[in-house]
DNA sequence: CATTTAACATTTTTT
DNA sequence: ATGTTAAATG
């Protein structure tokens, strides 16, 4: 690939105008964008200061950097120091020069001194927010009745969504237009209600609408009295339709109680991080709007000639407002795929991507207020459809992800996509799929097979070795358990994605000697003891005592520890003590340093940092020696922007993948309804009874498998030349069920058990 | 056959 | 605590 294909000259050579680029799976969109910025910086008065080039990851910011340093005449330095980084990065920098007096544009008087950390720790934002929410409830008793319903997480949770989408308090009411979406649009609603409401045609006659059968659940919820009755919405026995009227009075609702709560909550936290000096990611880009908003003389300092934004699907609100304002001239290019966008949960936006025009227009009108104009026509649209990296029989089996059902009922409209063509010329690809009683032992197995198999060569002429192949799971969960089984059969595994770290023995022992350093705790000591090798009853005999006669070497290394100032110190002695040093105590070390980087450390905090950790199960990269050829394992988002000859799709079982979409806090802001409450609290009964409207809202609102279709999606692509998927026998989730394999390519039962005398003997060969 | 009812299974992803 | 499926009912 070393000349541009015709769209990819497209996208290059015009640098000029608004585009919006559907950018597929390996079309070669890296090679196109650094291409493209260095033509841009090629242009005489045009600098890399000039263009701001939006990434997803620092990863692949520093990526584009290395490849565009070959492209271009400058001096590396110039290049690495100029704007190409994620939003994230590129606003810490912005509050970082001009931050100070940005607090006070909300009324808030805290100043942002230039070392402002982000929060990057959820464990310690959540533990940091618990501390603040408790102070808040002791001085704020007129919101009893939120404390009743709420807790904290859920509430934290709301707060950065509120501020990815753009909504933001200011110290008496709301900045800009914010109110506006938090009470939502009914005009959208009616829409999306009607739509929900309509009787479904069936061949004899009409059923029952979407949204009236949904609703039959209305029944089992505890609501007050005055709550409409459920025979009233749905009607008798034979109704097609919810009643017409419940559309208005589901949608209208006294919600100034709920807003002002939230409005307080949210202001006081903002004011609450900046004292203490911490933001975290949304907080972050929600002050640089409102700077960049607000004063016209920054903004026209910190603005571009040129704005680049790449993997655009995975942008949320606030992100396309900031690359508006920061948009000095209409030169606009966002380069993304809208079936790779599976980025939701961190509240990304997939409309930014899919209405793109009409979001431009809405949020260039917001900004007349600021007197920002952009004079943006129609945008144009690009096409990038040559793909270099799988098989065409791969590219096209990969479209029918975005139309699986998730369930039996479902019927999912055609979707709207450019389809790839192959330039690799892969022409023996094989798309299998195998249940098996035992999973991870089948998918070993298929592995073994294919290895050295003139079956399933990488490409012409070459065979797969371990190292051409991924397993990608849609959770951790299997992957972790592939990846042990794995190791006691010798075969080269390598689990990319993250550990739990404070569940690995270096951490619990860490946590044994911290608690014995606060209190003597009994329940460090028991630790300690047990992996002295004390047993049980020996462990207990010394914790029963009245004096406790602890093993004298035991005391002397806790005399040791009180003398250090810094955990540091300590944690480095356990682990040395212990010979734990490796990959894993490193990472512990860093990780607390981080995650303490900003606010006050103690024994106790530290304490209850791991715990928290422990139970939330929180998971962090732990950089490990690479070894050559093995086999890949990990999550479809970790293998987001990868390849390999061979992929296996393996856990695709029910609840697992698709995941159910639960998991819904008591608070919720959802478009269009704006700000909900699922329950309230009613003080003459002394009990929180559910919210009978937030019900009707929430069964119009789909459950949306969208996202995990785009997974699969994603997931798909991934492969080169095979692609394989898996599920447990009888567990088989819809997705697999519905994957429109031939019937020779099924394999119905892979023997993994029964044949595992013979398998073994080949595990063994592989012994590493 | 559409609707109602009860039983059943399952709870991620991470800049 | 939810949503899906399979069985019971009208």
């Amino acid at each position: 690939m070393t000349d541009p294909n015709k769209q990819q000259k497209q996208l290059i050579e015009n640098t000029e105008g608004t585009y919006l680029v559907d950018a597929g799976a390996g079309t070669g969109k890296t090679f196109t964008i650094t291409r493209r910025y260095a033509r841009i910086v090629g242009k005489k008065g045009v600098e890399p200061e000039d263009v701001f080039l939006a990434t997803f990851t620092r990863n692949a910011a520093e990526e584009m950097s290395e490849r565009i340093v070959e492209l271009t005449e400058f001096e590396p330095g110039r290049i690495f120091e100029a704007p190409i980084s994620t939003f994230h990065s590129h606003c810490q920098k912005i509050l970082e020069r001009h931050g100070f007096n940005a607090p006070e544009l909300l009324g808030i008087e805290e100043k942002i001194t230039e070392e402002v950390d982000v929060m990057e720790s959820q464990v310690r934002e959540r533990q940091e927010f618990k501390e603040f929410y408790s102070g808040f409830k002791a001085e704020n008793t007129e919101y009893n009745d939120f404390y009743r319903i709420t807790e904290a997480s859920g509430v934290l949770g709301l707060l950065k969504t509120l501020a990815s989408k753009g909504i933001f308090p200011t110290e008496s009411s709301w900045f800009g237009e914010a109110e506006k979406y938090l009470d939502g649009d009914y005009e959208r609603f009616k829409d999306v209600f009607k739509e929900m409401n309509k009787p479904r045609e069936t061949s004899n006659g009409q059923r029952q609408s979407e949204l009236r059968d949904r609703l039959y659940s209305y029944r089992w919820k505890d609501f007050p009295e005055d709550a409409p009755d459920v025979a009233e919405i749905r009607g008798g026995r034979g109704t097609k339709s919810v009643r017409q009227d419940f559309m208005r009075r589901s949608f209208e609702e006294n919600r100034d109680q709920l807003k002002s709560f939230v409005h307080d909550l949210y202001y006081e936290y903002l004011e609450h991080c900046l004292s203490r000096n911490y933001l975290n990611f949304p907080f972050i880009m929600a002050l640089s709007y409102v700077l960049l908003h607000e004063r016209p003389e920054i903004r026209e300092k910190e603005s571009f000639e040129y704005v680049m934004i790449d993997e655009f699907q995975d942008t949320n609100e606030i992100q396309l407002k900031l690359a508006l304002l920061l948009s000095e001239e209409p030169n606009i290019a966002a380069v993304g795929d809208w079936k790779q966008s599976i980025y939701s949960f961190q509240h990304a936006s997939v409309e930014n991507i899919q209405r793109f025009q009409k979001r431009l227009e809405k949020y260039l009108e917001e900004l007349q207020e600021a007197e920002k104009t952009l004079d943006i026509g129609e945008v144009e649209r690009i096409e990038l459809k040559q793909n270099y990296r799988s098989g065409q029989k791969i590219l096209d089996f990969s479209e029918h992800a975005l139309e699986l059902p998730a369930h039996r009922r479902e019927n999912v409209p055609e979707p709207e996509l450019v389809s790839l063509e192959s330039k690799t010329g892969f022409e023996s690809s094989k798309i299998e799929r195998f249940t098996s009683e035992n999973e991870p032992k089948a998918v070993l197995s298929r592995i073994q097979e294919i290895i050295d198999n003139e079956k399933y060569l990488k490409e012409e002429g070459e065979i797969l070795e371990y190292g051409d192949i991924a397993v990608l799971t849609r959770t951790r969960r299997f992957g972790l358990e592939l990846q042990e089984l794995a190791s006691t059969y010798g075969i080269p595994v390598e689990y990319e994605g993250g550990v739990e770290l404070f569940k690995t023995p270096q951490a619990l022992l860490l946590l044994a000697w911290l608690r014995i350093l606060n209190s003597d705790s009994l329940r460090g000591w028991a630790v300690v003891l047990e992996h002295a090798g004390y047993s049980l009853d020996e462990a207990k005999a010394i914790l029963d005592e009245e004096n406790k006669s602890y093993p004298p070497d035991m005391k002397a290394f806790r005399e040791k520890l009180e003398s250090f100032d810094t955990v540091k110190a300590v944690a480095n002695t356990v682990f040395e003590h212990y010979g734990y040093e490796n990959e894993v105590s490193d990472r512990i070390i860093e990780v607390i340093q981080d995650a303490f980087r900003s606010t006050f450390m103690n024994t106790g905090s530290l304490i209850s940092f791991i715990e928290d950790n422990i139970e939330e199960g929180e998971i962090y990269q732990v950089e490990t020696r690479g070894s050559e050829n093995s086999v890949t394992v990990q999550t479809v988002h970790a293998a987001k922007g990868l390849e390999y000859p061979a992929v296996f799709i393996a856990d695709v079982n029910k609840g697992v993948f698709p995941s159910q979409n639960s998991g819904f806090s008591v608070l919720k802001y959802q478009d269009p309804v704006g700000l909900r409450q699922r329950k309230k609290f009613d003080s003459e009964y002394g009990f929180s009874f559910d919210n009978w409207r937030y019900e009707i809202l929430s069964k119009c609102m789909a459950g949306d498998y969208d996202e995990e279709r785009r997974l699969m999606y994603v997931a798909m692509t991934r492969a080169e030349n095979h692609l394989f998927f898996s599920a447990e026998e009888g567990k088989e989730s819809p997705f697999y069920e519905n994957l429109d394999l031939d019937e020779k390519t099924v394999e119905p039962e892979l023997q993994a058990v029964e044949i595992s005398e013979e398998d073994r003997v080949t595990f063994d060969i592989e012994d590493s």
